[in-house]
DNA sequence: ACCTGGGGGTGACACCTGTCATGGTGCGCC
DNA sequence: GGCGCACCATGACAGGTGTCACCCCCAGGT
């Protein structure tokens, strides 16, 4: 019997996993949370053997959750199941520890199947996306010029950027521009949505 | 026994929700699809009595399945199901003849009940999203304004925006600063997303 | 017939943005 | 030490953006 974790901030698509799971034979649901800082302590507690784990959740995300486990609970193995199948995200959930990656619009009954191969030890893949992670590469913007174009995700101007980042709008505006020439882009908007998409903030 | 058609774009939520809905011995989903423009012949294939739909899916929203489904499958109810619980959502859910609104973090217990409730006859909205609707009051934006609003919505350029429209840029700079107004905001892309927020798109 | 309001447009102005040149600092590395 | 590179900053310039005044047309209300 493997002892699961879910983590997802959407109390629906969390019970809906569970009684999913469930249906398994082999498989129990011994945990649910909806922070991303609560899987550590449920972790423990609970005795979980495989935790499923959304990246986009309060708290902590995905990612940094499957880094903490890592270290602290070596013995369990995490399962990033998301919506978004953004190259960068595959690299980095596997750099953080993660053993398996999953995007939401997999046919459900492929899920049990994930679940059952981490737990065995192997890493689990959507293979199309590895592919894309592998062409798209790491990310050419530097720590500055992500940090700078995450505050530039919502379309705030130079000048609240650079009070938020505690820089001049010049250097914001070097930086903007640096960021858009490495993406290719033409606006510090599509730098932003860009870059998002491909994983690199 | 009440018929279920679920229309997700993520299959795996699609699975989920059906494994969970499934166990209720009062309920069958008799049919899934992951398009908004399958839901039509799904529904009436199937002959489901109620449609859980998704807002956002690809084909049509399901805020315009609702309407589709009003005018030719009068007997079927809609009960949306979605993750944005958007004020202005509320509202266009209703006049589009949904008969019910359940947002997606609300626990996965309460949602076999709000199909039974719908297919009652009864109308089924979240107290405090349905209170937020009333508050928010109706969208102040002239149609060609949101029409603005929503191709700027990912930042484009006056240019760009003023080619997809077919106007002038003068004209779009125009309705682009009277959403500004009407909205609060000083630029277009807080604009953008206050009108996004509140539904108003 | 008159007024009101949405839609489309122009022109002008102040301000914001993207780009570039230039300079300085600190860090790791050969 | 000298080199490259990230980082921070300033100044200048072209072009984009937000605002405003003012124009036209047309559909509804009165």
């Amino acid at each position: 019997m493997i002892r699961l974790l879910l983590a997802d901030d959407q109390a629906l698509v969390r019970g809906a996993l569970a009684a999913l799971l469930d249906l398994e034979t082999d498989l129990t649901v011994v945990a649910q949370v909806g922070r991303g800082d609560e899987v550590l302590a449920a972790a423990r507690e609970s005795g979980a053997e495989v935790c499923l784990l959304d990246i986009e959740m309060p708290g902590l995300t995905g990612l940094e959750v499957a880094e903490q486990l890592r270290a602290e609970l070596p013995g369990v193995r995490s399962l990033i199941v998301t919506t978004f199948g953004r190259p960068g995200y595959v690299r980095r959930a596997l750099d953080a520890g993660a053993a398996g990656f999953v995007v939401k619009d997999t046919p459900a009954r492929e899920l049990a199947d994930a679940v059952r191969r981490v737990h065995a030890g192997l890493r689990v893949v959507d293979p199309g996306l590895a592919a894309e992670s592998l062409m798209a590469g790491p990310s050419p913007l530097t720590v500055r010029e992500a940090e700078i174009l995450r505050l530039a995700l919502d379309g705030s101007p130079v000048a609240a950027i650079a009070r938020a980042a505690h820089l001049s709008q010049g250097t914001v505006r070097n930086h903007l521009s640096a960021a858009i020439g490495k993406t290719g882009a033409s606006t510090r908007a599509e730098a932003a949505r860009v870059a998002q998409s491909r994983g690199w903030l």
